[in-house]
DNA sequence: TTGAAAGCGCTAACAA
DNA sequence: TTGTTAGCGCTTTCAA
């Protein structure tokens, strides 16, 4: 009888990582209980858990996720997308959401679109091909396109910043009108008649700028003066805003962003005008530094952090299966007033 | 002869997401030239390319990449760790380390320690558990522990914003101590005599603080001054340092970042001293928004992209088995000289 | 409480 | 150029 030919081995590369095997085979456990340690240790008893967990340490052991969430169609991945990073008003909200999530065992991928379609098309491509257990869209002007392949992969989304009224999935955010009639009606109350805008050419802050404009007119006050900085945020841009501006005299601006808003007062200044007493700046994002400022700079305050926590909780929650409260949450907004109205 | 029992069928459940085997039976073909067509489109015909691409776009199939990390062992996901991100210094670098990972077909994994060790050893471990390609450091100080992990998981790892003498890996970045002496001359080279640190407490501004301060002494000067701010990086800390100086008069600050140097400005400019005649202030980091105060602030420049840039050029380098070419790459740094020196 | 077997969706190795 | 087969390292299902 001939023997019998044992089926060839193929050898394939591997990292040389330990698995959870030889962890098995060093613990003398079978692969899965090595799995329920990890996973669901009260479901193993103390003695047999107690010599998984020191094969474990001594090993130096790391599960490999990738191939977890293989197996399990759970990632614990999420991923976040926004416009830009640099200087943003969305730093605190990634911030929080890097933060929550890891502290729920969840890792966070980062995509930015550069505020290109094409660019948000290509990501959310990519991402979806890591299967993560939900995204997170801060402040992104989504495509159709975007917005079927997120549902067609049946991705858990929630989107942050705004309160559109037809959401994808979940929602968190705040509502843009009611900012631009608060910060109306603020400068208002303090006696200025002859207001401004100036922003930078986003939709969101189009439509706070919208109904401020409104606003104003429904109190019969003169129309607002509007400035349009293009894309450009900085400081510089609001400088040169101003100088326009003025032409058209004005006693009130209200700025898109914090920097366009520290940029009016700094031109103000170099001509000798006095802040607040001769213009009202207030500014949107509060950003940290702005309290620090001579005069310190009013600024429409939004919870950034809280947007980026919330966002990540409802995720992992809908990740694990858990019903959460409401799907859309309005974390609200508040006008800090400082030294600039 | 009784009829052979067909194996038990054990069905898991699936995302149900569109999977290469189904493309590859719509197109008739096996899985494997699915794959190739995805990868190596040049080693399968152009007809039989055609047709998968044809049914790949008609499903919407997006790959599993989780699912080819797991067989290629190359994850084409990289991570990052970074101390904090709100107004930090290392934005452009994170920045241009997603864009450039991206057009090479990467993801990035974000993850910040808080300036904390052990957290910072609990997000090593979880980085390891994906599988990444690479690691990128930014600006970490890190434990011998996770040193000791790192090494041992054998991902490459690019530390950046220093050149320290004994890297783990790979290393993007430039000279502290020079900064140091390079602020120093500058100062003393428009006439300042009394120099100051106002320093927040990291290990690399130290390092510039302390060749400032040798320096200084070499040149014959008086002993410089200086303030520890903390961790508080914040422009109200900067106002407060400055506060402290007055005291010991002053005609000259080196601020370890560009926020704490706008303090001292407004500070200064607050208690009707003018800058730069009465004093002269430098800051760390060149903001975008520091060209546009009023005056213009003097800051250290540093290629901030440039170093995420080579740091995921030299990443996905040595994933794909290129040599790339030194492993240490020193940027440098300017002085940018404004209207505040 | 523990284990055996069968996949998750893909690619490496080998063969034709 | 195309296909077959056997894994990658884990978790799920089913069984004891």
């Amino acid at each position: 009888m001939p023997p019998i030919d044992p089926p060839p081995r193929r050898p394939r590369k591997s990292t040389g990582a330990v698995t959870l095997r030889q962890v098995a085979a060093a613990a003398e456990v079978a692969p899965v209980t090595v799995s329920r340690v990890l996973n669901t240790p009260e479901r193993v008893s103390p003695e047999v858990r107690d010599r998984v967990l020191a094969v474990i340490h001594d090993t130096g052991y790391v599960p490999n996720r990738l191939a977890g969430g293989l197996a399990s169609t759970r990632s614990r991945l999420v991923a976040a997308i926004v416009p830009t990073l640099s200087m943003s008003v969305f730093l605190p909200t990634v911030q929080a959401l890097t933060d929550t999530l890891f502290d729920g065992g969840y890792q966070l991928m980062l995509g930015q679109t550069g505020y290109s379609d094409a660019r948000e098309d290509a990501l959310i491509e990519a991402i979806i091909g890591r299967r993560p257990d939900g995204i997170a869209l801060t402040g992104v002007v989504h495509s159709t396109q975007s917005r079927t392949r997120l549902l067609a992969a049946g991705i858990p989304v929630v989107e942050t910043w705004d309160l559109t009224p037809d959401p994808i999935d979940m929602l968190v955010g705040f509502s843009h009108p009611d900012i631009g009639i608060a910060v109306a009606n603020h400068l208002v109350a303090r006696g200025r008649r002859r207001l401004a805008v100036v922003t930078a050419n986003d939709a969101r802050a189009w439509r706070r700028a919208q109904t401020f404009q409104t606003h104003v007119a429904a109190l019969g006050l003169p129309p607002v003066a509007l400035v349009d900085v293009g894309a450009s945020r900085s400081l510089a841009s609001g400088r040169g805003a101003l100088a326009q501006l003025l032409q058209s005299g004005v006693d009130a601006v209200f700025c898109s962003s914090d920097l366009l808003a520290v940029g009016v007062v700094t031109e103000a200044q170099a001509r000798g005008l006095r802040v607040p007493d001769d213009l009202a700046v207030i500014g949107f994002g509060d950003f940290d530094f702005v309290s620090g400022l001579e005069p310190a700079l009013t600024s429409v305050h939004v919870n950034g952090d809280t947007i980026g926590a919330e966002a990540a909780r409802q995720l992992m929650a809908r990740a694990e299966g858990r019903t959460v409260g409401p799907s859309r949450i309005d974390v609200g907004f508040s006008i800090i007033e400082r030294g600039s109205t």
